[in-house]
DNA sequence: CTGAAAGCGCTAACAA
DNA sequence: TTGTTAGCGCTTTCAG
């Protein structure tokens, strides 16, 4: 204890070859888990291997084989908790499948700082990349990733010339509309995620069309940011009005926000408004009151992704599928039927 | 244009030095930016890197050089607030030193665990650790590091041959419990975190230190376990009891919970209980009420035991320093004076 | 089942 | 300022 002193030289496969009295051929067929080695010759070596300390170098292995076993992550902000799910269940599926994971975060969403992260993970040496970016700029930084890349995305885009993976947006809208129309309310306010995010549109999307579907009205939209703070302005700005009834809020956070300026302004939820939220975040269970959301299956996703960039790795390119992770409402205090 | 094909043969050095009519070395020198090349040379050498997208081999150089320039993570969940925003400032921190960084976590709290992440990071080639571990087995895991190292771990230890970043945990608990005492309160009540947690711990610590500091009677502790569902039960447990007017949660979530079970039993908060949580977490000031807490500078920790690591990787062993990140009580509408 | 030879792409050390 | 030589530790290929 206490002796961090200056790094020694490694045991290199020569010197384990060396100590076990076998070639370093048969060393790293040992430790490889190549079968066609002796019983015996195996145990010797692995017992070397032991005694000296014996460690693969990573780089060489690399270097030689061309592959580093390693998946590169970029994505924005880890503050978001799909992100954060996401990257935990990508995390843990790398490691069960023997790749370590590089992660690289962009800080802003510009197309520019989306190369920057292709290009720092592919210097690095990474056989792959799981990008999770969800605004338009993903097309044109997309044309930019070297061919044959395996690559797999986060947000369904436009292109389809990768794997995608995401969760069903669409659904989490219609769901989140209908509960809110099958309580009786005679329509369903919208609280949006930023313009530029493929997500926040197609929950409104669908939103909209499960009104038109059902014959109602589709108000205007409360513009929202995915922040609490944004949705605490919109709460604000529509706390004196009592034709609002039933709100969507495109997630959970915006909800909260929602929920503060309401209760703030004398409002009571859901006595004079139901809201629904989106993400089912683990907090969520626990706002006041208990939100209503959809819920979103992350880990599902994020492993998806990883299963996908692994598949291509190893077996060349696939035909590119898009998966869509399945959501579902989660019932709790925060809806109710409108007052008679 | 969808012709992501087999992958090709990377153009090495030697492809740009025939290109350029210049040696591999000379490659070499102005890829790493050495200022010993005539400047004609290197724009050369510059346009034949751009022509064929010359991009440098990391493991060769990692084989040659010995450094990886990568830094490892191992951490346990990610879904701890403060987990999240040091990895956030430990990846921003890394590549703004030229560092990439691998990730792994580790599932369970035990010391396989530690020693598998360890082995694993080890094995991909790390040239050091940040460690942000929080339970007791930290000192026996931790003894089985290699020799020489660099590792910088999150939670203060007994063990002191190593770098240690954390906040200022008892300072945190101090600042709690003042301001409730200030307020006028007789006494503090206290949900620490779980007791296999050092930050808990001393916070906790700080907490009872200064109950008797000042004289007051230092209640039994309410036990918690991080997550909001456990102040919930708490808060369910103590719900009809009058004598309690203050609580210190030793984090946001715990607190959230608990402001949620006295909502349902009726109680107003701060009217007839004043609450004070921990960490700061964004959300906490859309809470109902929004809640005051103690603000952790988890970037700064994240920032510190990254430029901690890197300088132990460059410039060989430092003698360890113990840093403390300062943290501050933000005040905001959960507290206020008992009821007269 | 085992070994010898060659070389992956790069940089350290030296020479010119 | 530039080039030459050697070799990092491993795996691939080919021989035995």
């Amino acid at each position: 204890m206490g002796t961090r002193s200056v790094r020694v030289r490694e045991p290199s496969m020569n010197d384990v070859a060396r100590h076990a009295g076998v070639s370093s051929q048969t060393v790293s067929r040992v430790a490889n888990g190549l079968d066609n080695v002796g019983e015996s010759t195996k145990e010797r070596v692995l017992a070397s291997m032991r005694e000296l300390g014996y460690r693969p170098n990573s780089a060489a292995r690399a270097l030689r084989s061309g592959r580093f076993r390693d998946i590169g992550v970029a994505m924005f902000t880890l503050s978001s908790y799909g992100n954060m799910r996401m990257l935990d269940a990508i995390t843990q599926a790398a490691s069960e499948l023997g790749y370590s994971l590089t992660l690289d975060l962009m800080r802003e969403p510009t197309q520019r700082a989306v190369s920057g992260a292709v290009t720092r993970l592919l210097d690095q040496g990474v056989d792959g990349i799981v990008m999770m970016i969800e605004a338009e700029l993903t097309d044109s930084a997309m044309a930019e990733l070297p061919a044959g890349l395996p690559v797999v995305v986060n947000t369904s885009t436009a292109r389809t010339d990768y794997p995608v993976v995401d969760g069903d947006q669409a659904a989490a809208g219609r769901l989140a509309t209908e509960h809110l129309l099958d309580l009786g309310h005679r329509t369903v306010w919208h609280v949006p995620g930023p313009v530029s995010s493929y997500s926040a549109m197609r929950r409104r999307d669908a939103w909209a069309a499960t009104l038109r579907a059902a014959g109602r009205e589709v108000p205007e939209v409360l513009q929202g940011d995915w922040t609490a703070e944004s949705g605490y302005r919109v709460g604000l700005s529509i706390a004196e009005r009592d034709d609002i009834t039933a709100i969507f809020a495109s997630n959970d956070q915006m909800a909260l926000g929602l929920m503060r300026a309401l209760h703030e302004a004398g409002k009571d939820v859901p006595g004079d408004v139901s809201i629904v939220g989106c993400d089912d975040t683990t907090e969520s269970a626990s706002y006041w009151p208990p939100l209503t959301t959809v819920h979103q299956d992350f880990e599902e996703q994020g492993r998806q992704a990883v299963h996908a960039v692994v598949a291509e790795i190893e077996n060349g390119p696939v035909t590119p599928a898009r998966i869509l992770a399945p959501v579902w409402l989660v019932e709790r205090s925060s809806t109710g039927r409108p007052r008679a």
